[in-house]
DNA sequence: AAAAATGTGACAGAAAATGGCGTATTTGTT
DNA sequence: AACAAATACGCCATTTTCTGTCACATTTTT
């Protein structure tokens, strides 16, 4: 069943690899006559793709030089992951390439449904940026296991409890049950602010400080942003 | 020429925005009978888009949850800075959100020729990421304006000469005619590792000191890394 | 049980895609 | 200047696909 669309997304793949081809060569590959090549490339020219063509010899067709990608398809996490990486980065004030993202951005949110956007600003609003962690801080910092950072951050986004093991800054190592609320970047560490399951009380975690983690099954409910005044005190946020 | 095309498009788009519609409506909207548009999704699921149905009263038809975005179409420049800015914020080590990025990159990936491939493999070269900033120096940071972030970048990417008005850290002011070979980034500070055009000395300037700048028509060729060794010796540079 | 949804099969008529052919046009080569 | 290799495009018969209609099955809510 449509065959057609397949061929004109193959063609659009092999105008990506190849920066030149005739229509004879796509004509043999794709099994059709060279008239309906034509046609396809008259379409896909209709549909917005920049197709050149050089005639006579040693000519053929070409997708415009100025034309890397045709499209990109983002699942929803990626997108959201994308869309905050962005954001995220152009508040961490070092601009220079991000700082010229902003057509990308303005897809990305344009491609969300109204009710996706409002979560996803929540979900912005839950990313603080603080300053830059003082050298002390730095250089006992390492990063921490990529299978931490997976788990924190779909705890955080998916509004999971996370099992933790936790090394606090005596030495001393805990088991605990959190509840993601906040995010806290102070370059280049981040924290957790959570709420600390068995004893109900806000708390602030580092995350090259946690051993081990596991999501869990069970969601929690966000709290309002004032229960967690206590611990955000301390921190100068630039945001 | 090719209706369905666009239908399938417009289905698309719809499905997008509305949480949930029936087929009926649909198929008022595209004006087109119930059962064609159930052959349209019909199609739209074998081409792997991730369409729900709920049957019974109050059903209808729905994208996935998980499914936000179809497409982002992004022109050449703006692929290749989102690749870079991609890789840079890899390269500063601070993940958590750009942990799940990596679908998102091998797609960027692809979608570009080899040889396309190779000017980004030899831009991305081209940065250089260094050690954080001292505290001494984040102090006397402020973010460069636009004008110059842009212009900087273009004469970077384009390889094209830039013209600068620069505070030296003695407070005097000179105007220079650079040629942008390197960007260094220690943490939040951008340096252009350059050629001065005058002495035709290598030069290193930091962004935030530029304060006006100007891209000039003139292209200018890469030099060998090593008539930049003496500049870049005194930088830790973590890549 | 009824109503409101989707899902699917069959069939004939409508519409679109295809291939082949001819011609025009552009461009590089001999 | 002539030729060869390309794209561009119009026309038409043929083939394939798409569409609407009708019928019936299935799932879910009321």
């Amino acid at each position: 069943m449509s065959k057609r669309l397949r061929r004109l997304e193959m063609l659009a793949a092999q105008l990506k690899q190849e920066s030149l081809c005739t229509v004879k060569e796509l004509a043999v590959q794709q099994g059709v006559s060279e008239r309906t090549i034509s046609r396809d490339l008259e379409l896909m020219r209709e549909q917005g793709l920049p197709i050149d063509a050089d005639r006579g010899r040693g000519g053929g067709v070409r997708l415009d030089r100025n034309w890397g990608v045709g499209r990109l398809n983002l699942a929803y996490h990626e997108a959201v992951d994308l869309l905050i990486s962005i954001e995220v980065a152009e508040q961490m004030n070092s601009p220079l390439f991000l700082g010229q993202l902003g057509t990308v951005k303005r897809q990305l949110i344009a491609s969300f449904s109204p009710e996706k956007r409002h979560r996803i600003e929540r979900l912005k609003a839950r990313i603080l940026i603080g300053v830059t962690a003082s050298t002390q801080v730095q250089s006992g910092f390492s990063a921490p296991p990529d299978q931490v950072v997976r788990h924190v951050h779909h705890g955080f986004v998916d509004q999971r409890r996370v099992q933790i093991r936790y090394r606090r800054e005596d030495g001393a190592v805990s088991k605990r049950e959190i509840e993601p609320h906040f995010l806290l970047l102070k370059y280049p560490v981040w924290y957790v602010i959570a709420l600390d399951g068995l004893r109900d009380a806000p708390r602030t975690f580092r995350c090259d400080r946690i051993l081990e983690s596991r999501v869990m099954d069970a969601s929690f409910r966000l709290l309002p942003k004032a229960t967690f005044d206590s611990v955000l005190a301390g921190n100068e946020l630039l945001v």
